[in-house]
Order: structure tokens, then C-alpha cells, then sequence
DNA sequence: TTGTAGGCGTTATCAT
DNA sequence: ATGATAACGCCTACAA
């Protein structure tokens, strides 16, 4: 097989020559570690402006062990929590010299787990992760820096930037029984020990607190996705009017739009027939008419503690804490309706 | 407790040494180019497998001149159609063995332009763009294969996936017209020779088509940001009476989300006291209620096709076409009101 | 202060 | 069929 060569680079070698130095000279002035003279600092400098020379990062980190390369996974780029993580993540790690490699872990089995390891094990220094839910990452695999943005597994313990997420869920429902509501629904959630299991629990928590019973049937468990949203709200707009509720919380916000999807397809909105409070703002819970309570969580920000603990980890620093909890809060809007 | 030193990684030589043959062979049955006896391979293979090798790519880049990577600059990745793209485009590399490198260009100036081309000219072999609006990237510097992704600058010629932007907003234009409207405004784009300029001119042409006297007075300009999109409409909703739009057309969709936030804002909504049209599907428009009229573009489409003509681009091969014009359809929703 | 030379982990080209 | 060995482009002791 044949490999060609698209054209050949002007390497450190044509520097030298052009400038009359060794190359090792050209390698000092690059990267200012050792005393040059002005001279013959001026010289590679022009030889290099005239060539137009550019460092070869690959031959640099072959040499230096450090290839200033980050992994992000994420499950995929069109949810725009990911999206902001990925957006404060990248941010600060331009900022801090780091390049990010991206790659999608939506419907990865075990072998594309493999293959990601495989690819990425000897090219990044660090790895961030955005967990799918449900999670199925091997994380032990990774001998490597590693942190966790928006998730909690106990029975292991990396780093993780969190944020309260039973207190958040909490919050929703007590928004809701503060306005008179009873029959308080809860859709998605799975009943983990995971950020899911915790959103779970802080709703049964809230409605503990008031002395609200729980009515299983009003509990619409699922993955966070979009579908467990709209089926969730279908399936409890066809219960018996004595027991629909008058109030649901959806755990995130894919669920979140699909609740708001499957009320859009009967002509109906969150706050006029029917209440809504969710986890998560995102557009559709800002704009709308009315607009959807939420709780907001500093995405950009979680993205960048992120990567600014797993940096700390490369450096060889330990971080302040292995859990790092954001502050996270309750925006009312109008999707709450008096009773 | 004695502690292990820093674990040095497995490498071929080591495979070598355990299987008890040359570093050559191993290389031969790892790339499966030459022949090699069963009996070695099966020995090479088990060694492979003891050690948990895996291959160092830095090193294969480094001797074959591949790296199999694309750099992927989008302008943010809180911009849902950019996420759409990133994930076709990701989607579709990653099924050729092709590593995704990535960088927002948001607020870039000249000097990070600069920085941009340093850190990856030698690490990507191509680069795939969304270009941002106004876009300030000199890609005449890249002297590597380069596919522009919603984009259309004639002065240049580069390969690029497009959609028809002025047939778009013609049709969204018409559908106002259809519904009886008659004083049609237009939120954003500029009148330059790309893509937003594209979409200025359907609109003009659709109101020719119809006999529609341009009234400026109806046209805000601007960058394709939500804040133009707000602005103008609180502009166009302050406007008396008898010049006020009954419909108005949003080149894309931040400023469409700019309108519906401003109208939201004043309690109002789109296909209500206002009618509503729109370039780009996405989860506002989809899911308020009235939904909004849009032109939805083949957005993971787009990501894929652009990954797949720069591999092309890659392999040495000559892709069909340098502009790829993709197809692109009117949504018809409930935000068009019929006068 | 500057130059020489030995790697870094592979692939590919020679021999054998 | 297999083994030696020269690149790849750079950094970094060590020499000079």
C-alpha cells in the first residue's frame, strides 16, 4: 500500500539551515528555555517568519510525552445541555494551551467503547465526560485523568462536577404544592443510585415534607429522553379525572419537551390546562407562552469546572474536592398555575 | 507499602520481545500488509493481547504522515443547527476511522485565527467550517482540503455544502402572501454576496413576484443573532398602525427566536396578533403553540455530506461538485395566519 | 553560547 | 517469512 505525502513541511532542519544554526538552537529560541544570544536569536526568528515554519506538534508531543489533548464524550452535540458543557469546556482549555477532541457516545456498545479507547487512550492526556443515560462507560478501562461532568456513581469515586439534583427536583415540587396543587406527577427518572435515582428522590422527598402520599400512578419512570416525555404526559392526560394530576415535574430537559410536545399535539399549554415545572432551562421553556418554571443550572460553568479540575489532575495538583456541587435554582414562570 | 513508578506504556517492542520475534513482524501483523506465518501471528497476537497493547498513533502519524483527523471549527455549540451538523459530520468520520478535533471561532480576531492554524495545520489533515456572520476567517492560509458548510462566497471557490437560501425565503415569503398578507417584514441579513444576502434577495423576489412594493421601512437588517431578531421586532411592533407587518419572515433561526422572545415578552404570539415565518426548524418552533412555519434544512445531512466530501478531498479524489446544494422543504404550521 | 547525538514508537525498505 | 535499520521531526542531556 501506498502512502504519498501531500507535500513535504518545513521542518525545524530548514530553519536551522537557513538561519546558519543547529537545529538544537532553533529548538531553544522556540521554546525560551535556554540562553541565546540576541543574535542569533534574531536570525532564527527571521528564518522562521520567512519560511513561515510552524511547530510540529505531533514530533513535539512524541518527544515530551504531552500531547495538550483532551477528550470530551459526550452523548451527542444536539442537546443543548451538552452543548453548553462542550462550548465552557472548550473555552477554557483553548485558553489554557489544551486542544479538545470530541467524540459522540450515543448508542455505543461495548466494542465502540473499545474502539474509543483504543483511538483516544495514546492521543489525549485527560478524558471529560458528559455520561449518557443510562450510562454504560467502562471508566475503569481509562488509566488516565478522568472527570465526570453531571452525574453521581457512588460505588466509584471520580471526579465529578454535580450540582443538587435531589434538592432540585425538591424545589420543583414544593413550587407546585405551594400553589395548591396535590396531584403532583413525575415524569423520567429511573430509580438508581445515579443523578436520575437522586432527581427521583428529592420529588418523593418534597412530597413527604407537605404529607403528600405517593401515587404510584402518577410516577411515569423512563431514561431521560424526549419520548419518555411525551408518552409520560399522554399516558397521564388519559387518566380518570379524579386522579390526573394538575401538576407534573419532568426530570430534565428532553423529558421536558416531551411533555410539552404531547400537550402542543392536543392543543393544549403548560400553566392553562395543566402545570409543568422541569429541571433544566432551555428554549423552549423560556419562550413559550406561557413560559416553564425550571431549574437553571450553570451549563457554560460546568463545562469549564470540568475541565479546569481535570487540568489540575494533568498538572499533577489534586483538586480541592473529588465532588464539586454547582449551585443551581429555581426560575419561576408561568407554567405553574394557582390553584 | 512500596509504591509502582509511573507505568510505562506497552509498546511494540516489548510485544516483540514476549512474542520472541522482531518489532518488524510485529508491525506485520498488527497492519496486516505482509505475509506472515500463522504460527508467528498467532504468538504476536496472544503477546499483544497479554501486554494490553495498544498502538501509539502519535508514532504511526509520525512515520506514515496520516493522522487521520479533521478539524471542525463551528462559530459555538449552543447554536442547535451547529450541533446538528457536528453530529452528522462526527457521526460519519468516526465510521471511516476518522478522529474529530474540535474549536469554537466565536469572537475570533486575526490573532487567534493565527493560533488556530498553528496548533492544528499539522495535526488535521482537513477542516471542516461553519462559518460564522459575519465570517472573518482567511482560509486561503489552509493549504489543506477545506469544505465550507452553509456557506456561499462566489469571490472564492471552495467546496461547500449549501441549501437554496434565496428559495427559501421566497417560499417563505409567498406562504405570507398566500395567506393574504401584504405588509411582510424581514428580521435580519445583510446585503452581502453570502448566504444571508441570499436570503434577502428571496424575499425581495418573492414580493416581486407577487407586485409587493418594497417598503424599507419593514427591512431591520442585521447579524444572524437572537438580539437582532428582538430588536426588530420590538422595532416592527412599535410601528403605527398602518405600516405595522401583519407577517414577518426571520432569516434564520436566532432571530427567529429573537422575535418569539420579544413577543413573548409583550404577551403576544407568533400566528396570534402577528404572523410568523421562519428559515431553520428548531425545538421553539416546533413545539410552541402555535407551532411556527418553517424551512427545515437536512441539518445532520449537511454534517455528513461535509465530512463525506472532505474525506473525498482526502483520499485524493475529485468529489462531483464543488457546491453541494442540498434540498430543503417549507414546514407549514400554525404561526401563518390567514387575513 | 552553541553544536552533537541519542532517543520517542512506528512504518517501510532493505537484506537475509 | 523474518530481521535490521533508516527515517519521521523534535527535544534535551552532554560536549565543546
Amino acid at each position: 500500500m501506498e502512502r504519498e505525502k501531500i507535500r513535504k513541511d518545513i521542518t525545524i532542519k530548514d530553519v536551522a539551515k537557513r538561519a546558519g544554526v543547529a537545529i538544537s538552537t532553533v529548538s531553544r529560541v522556540l521554546n525560551g528555555l535556554d540562553k541565546v544570544s540576541p543574535r542569533t536569536e534574531k536570525k532564527v526568528r527571521e528564518a522562521v517568519e520567512e519560511l513561515g515554519y510552524v511547530q510540529n506538534v505531533l514530533a513535539v508531543s512524541m518527544v515530551t510525552g504531552q500531547t495538550k489533548t483532551v477528550l470530551m464524550a459526550v452523548p451527542d452535540f444536539t442537546n443543548d445541555f451538552n452543548g453548553s458543557v462542550i462550548q465552557g469546556a472548550e473555552e477554557y482549555l483553548k485558553e489554557q494551551g489544551y486542544t479538545m477532541l470530541i467524540c459522540s457516545t450515543k448508542d455505543f456498545g461495548e466494542e465502540d467503547f473499545e474502539n474509543l479507547y483504543r483511538r483516544f487512550s495514546k492521543l489525549a492526556e485527560g478524558i471529560l465526560v458528559v455520561p449518557a443515560n443510562p450510562d454504560r462507560m467502562d471508566y475503569g478501562r481509562w488509566e488516565k485523568p478522568l472527570v465526570l461532568v453531571d452525574v453521581y456513581r457512588p460505588q466509584e469515586d471520580y471526579y465529578t462536577i454535580e450540582i443538587d439534583n435531589a434538592g432540585g427536583t425538591f424545589l420543583l415540587t414544593e413550587e407546585l404544592i405551594k400553589n395548591g396543587h396535590r396531584k403532583i406527577a413525575l415524569v423520567g427518572g429511573l430509580p438508581d443510585e445515579t443523578a436520575s435515582g437522586q432527581r427521583v428522590a428529592g420529588y418523593l422527598e418534597a412530597l413527604k415534607a407537605y404529607g403528600i402520599p405517593v401515587d404510584k400512578r402518577l410516577m411515569v419512570p423512563g431514561v431521560h429522553f424526549e419520548d419518555t416525555g411525551s408518552r409520560g404526559m399522554e399516558r397521564l392526560l388519559d387518566l380518570p379525572e379524579e386522579i390526573r394530576p394538575t401538576g407534573v415535574v419532568a426530570v430534565n430537559n428532553l423529558t421536558c419537551i416531551g411533555c410539552m410536545k404531547a400537550l402542543a399535539g392536543r392543543g393544549m399549554r403548560a400553566g392553562r390546562e395543566i402545570s409543568l415545572a422541569a429541571f433544566d432551562d432551555h428554549l423552549l421553556a423560556r419562550y413559550s407562552v406561557p413560559a416553564v418554571t425550571v431549574i437553571e443550572r450553570p451549563t457554560i460553568e460546568m463545562g469549564r469546572e470540568g475541565a479546569r479540575v481535570l487540568l489540575e489532575l494533568l498538572r499533577g495538583r489534586r483538586p480541592e474536592q473529588k465532588r464539586l456541587i454547582m449551585e443551581s435554582r429555581l426560575l419561576k414562570r408561568d407554567s405553574v398555575k394557582r390553584l
